[in-house]
DNA sequence: TTGCTGATTGTTTTG
DNA sequence: CAAAACAATCAGCAA
C-alpha cells in the first residue's frame, strides 16, 4: 500500500514529495559498516554482494570526502550497456510481474537475461550507452570549465554565463542513432 | 519526513 | 594494473 504513503505525504506537503522525486533515491548511500577489502571474488561466483555493500556503505559522497568534493554539477556517469538493457527491461518486467515491487528482483532477472543476450542483442544497448558516453564527455568538459572558473572563486555559474549560454534545457538533439548495421 | 537499502552488470575513476 | 565505486529503480522501513 504505498499509496497510503504517498497520499500521506500529499496531504501533508506536497512539496516534500517533489523532493523525493527530485533525489529519486540516489544521494547517497552512507554509513560505513565493513570495509572489507576484499579481492575480485568474480562475478560467476555471484556473490558480489559483499563487495556491493561495501560500496553502498562505503558511499563518499555524502560524507567523508576528502578527493571528491560534492559537486552538484558534477555530471553523472553514463549508462553502461546493461543499463540501458535494464531501463527497458524493467519496464517489459513489470508487465509481466506487475506485482513484483522489489528492485532485486528486477536486477537479477535483468542481469540473466542480459547474459542470455547475445552480443549482436547487446549491441544496440551498448552502441546507446557508447553514445551516452560520448554526451558524458562532453558534459566533463564543460563542468571541467566550471571547475576552473570556481576554482578560488566563489562563483556560482549565474552571471557571465548567462549572457552567453541561453537557456538551455531543450537543447538536445541526439536523436540520431542510425547505425544499424544487419550484417548478417 | 526523508533518506537508505537491496540487486543486477558495466563503465568510470582513482590509487 | 586493479580494485573500488558508482550509474537507475521503487517500495518499504527506520531514525
Amino acid at each position: 500500500m504505498k499509496w497510503l504513503l504517498t497520499t500521506f505525504c500529499c496531504f501533508t506537503s506536497g512539496i516534500s514529495l517533489l523532493k523525493m522525486k527530485v533525489t529519486r533515491g540516489k544521494g547517497a548511500v552512507k554509513k560505513d559498516k565493513n570495509e572489507v577489502v576484499k579481492p575480485v571474488e568474480d562475478r560467476a561466483a555471484g556473490k558480489r554482494k559483499a563487495v556491493l555493500k561495501a560500496s553502498r556503505s562505503s558511499n563518499k559522497r555524502t560524507k567523508n570526502v576528502k578527493s571528491a568534493k560534492k559537486d552538484p554539477n558534477k555530471p553523472k556517469r553514463p549508462p553502461s550497456a546493461f543499463f540501458v538493457f535494464l531501463e527497458e527491461f524493467r519496464k517489459v518486467y513489470k508487465q509481466e510481474h506487475p506485482n513484483v515491487k522489489a528492485v532485486s528482483a528486477v536486477g537479477k532477472a535483468g542481469g540473466e537475461k542480459w547474459k542470455s543476450l547475445t552480443d549482436a542483442e547487446k549491441a544496440p544497448f551498448e552502441a546507446k550507452a557508447a553514445k551516452r558516453k560520448l554526451d558524458y564527455e562532453k558534459l566533463m568538459t564543460a563542468y571541467n570549465k566550471k571547475q576552473e572558473s570556481t576554482e578560488d572563486e566563489d562563483e556560482e555559474e549565474s552571471e557571465k554565463s548567462k549572457s552567453e549560454v541561453h537557456d538551455d534545457d531543450d537543447d538536445e538533439e541526439l536523436e540520431e542513432e542510425d547505425e544499424e548495421e544487419d550484417d548478417d
